[in-house]
DNA sequence: CACATAGTAATGTACGTACAAACCCACCTT
DNA sequence: AAGGTGGGTTTGTACGTACATTACTATGTG
């Protein structure tokens, strides 16, 4: 594990054990390379992690403050860019259940932007955080029946869709929408997820499209409401 | 101008007009190094805001590759978010039901990113959307005290929370960020939304940090999940 | 007492070096 | 011909140094 990663990780630790307490100053980068043994160099590294994900801030001629503890359980995906899309796949692991072949009728061509009639490749699916036991959602993916050899890359930790499509098809993914809502959870997916019925789930449609505007794959997810979360955030810089 | 931000321009402008063409590897980090006059480290650290904008991808003995030529996609799309956002507060129509002066426990505190024991205005509202009768969501407002005097303007159809605190107060948001998720409708909320108990709910969570990343104001929404759904897109031009 | 100013300490930027890990490809072996 | 192997190239990680910029503090001056 490299240095940076594992610096980043001790002071997520620290910071959450409250050694480093929310609204006081860090040490400075100089003290705590000393501190943790490396150069200041691999402290900005880490700390940069630490930044972009909220949890401290840094100013110029005062020092680094600790602003959150932690980021709050219920596993925290950043999805506000292409880029972090694409990251979110390699922070989770896929587990394909069963596929089987599907033509869309009304109801899905409507829900996922195709054509009626149209044949897709149906993947139950079932997603899990790296490094932690319960899985925090079902999935359903649907892939066009030439895109059929992505499902041997699916498995496990897995590079996006994205990346699938460009390497092994040179198809570019153009255009991403996303529909996202609240349901209640289905009996069935709450048997997989080991959940209570009646639990509410977060709903997250994603379509991918190509330049012409022609649906290349969706997937819809359904995350277990206290495991998942989704986190957009902006900025002006 | 830092030089790795002059790098940053530059290379961005070489990359939209084609000098560094989509689907072709750049020059390698110390090539570019050399042929602009700069340190290894400076080549990083500006083409590291290239790779967070999604414009080019790094790979290990491989070199640098040139994914998107368009210069401004993510400001646009941070725009288009932003504006999304505007748009949303014009064409719904907020009722405030209550309004009273709390002080932040640590739980609150986590939820808001904000410190413990600071002061808050809390507005209890509803939001409807324009020229339909059934409420949308229930939704917490949080206020710093001083900036008590937006709420005279946010009843009815109104300005989102940017234009007021710019407008009223000079004071600029830096930042937004989301959170959402998924949960059943509180009794009382369900009450006031005229819908069962049990039902699920859409929650989001929306905090507003000023360049210092001090909380401004924040809202909590209940979206009734058959009355709203949330979309975005992303598009590569 | 109010205000300007110098000093100090922190992060920000920038240079350098070195080696590790990943990847590609040409070459060799079977 | 197929497949393993090694060497070379490129990015990834990590160390070091130095100075600039920013923010606060203490001091001196009117």
């Amino acid at each position: 594990m490299p240095r940076y990663l594992w610096l980043h990780q001790t002071l997520l630790d620290d910071i959450s054990s409250g050694k480093y307490p929310v609204g006081s100053l860090m040490p400075t980068e100089e003290q705590l390379g000393r501190i943790y043994g490396v150069s200041r160099h691999t402290v900005r590294e880490a700390t940069r992690k630490l930044v972009d994900s909220g949890l401290i801030v840094r100013r110029a001629g005062v020092g680094t403050c600790v602003r959150a503890a932690s980021l709050n359980r219920p596993y925290v995906a950043a999805l506000g860019s292409l880029k972090e899309l694409m990251d979110y796949t390699n922070t989770t692991r896929l587990e394909v259940l069963g596929q089987r072949f599907i033509t869309a009728d009304a109801a899905l061509a409507r829900d996922l932007h195709c054509e009626s009639g149209s044949e897709w490749l149906e993947l139950q699916t079932r997603r899990h955080v790296m490094g932690q036991d319960n899985p925090i959602s079902i999935t359903q993916v649907y892939l066009r029946p030439e895109f059929a050899r992505v499902v041997e890359h699916l498995q496990g930790a897995h590079p996006s869709i994205y990346e699938l499509l460009r390497t092994l098809y040179q198809q570019e993914v153009n255009s991403v929408m996303q529909h996202i809502g609240a349901t209640l959870m289905p009996v069935k997916a709450a048997r997989l997820l080991d959940i209570k019925t009646g639990s509410p789930a977060l709903r997250m449609l994603r379509c991918y499209f190509d330049p012409i505007g022609r649906l290349l794959t969706a997937s819809v997810n359904l995350y277990v409401a206290d495991r998942f979360q989704l986190v957009t955030s902006w900025s002006q810089d």
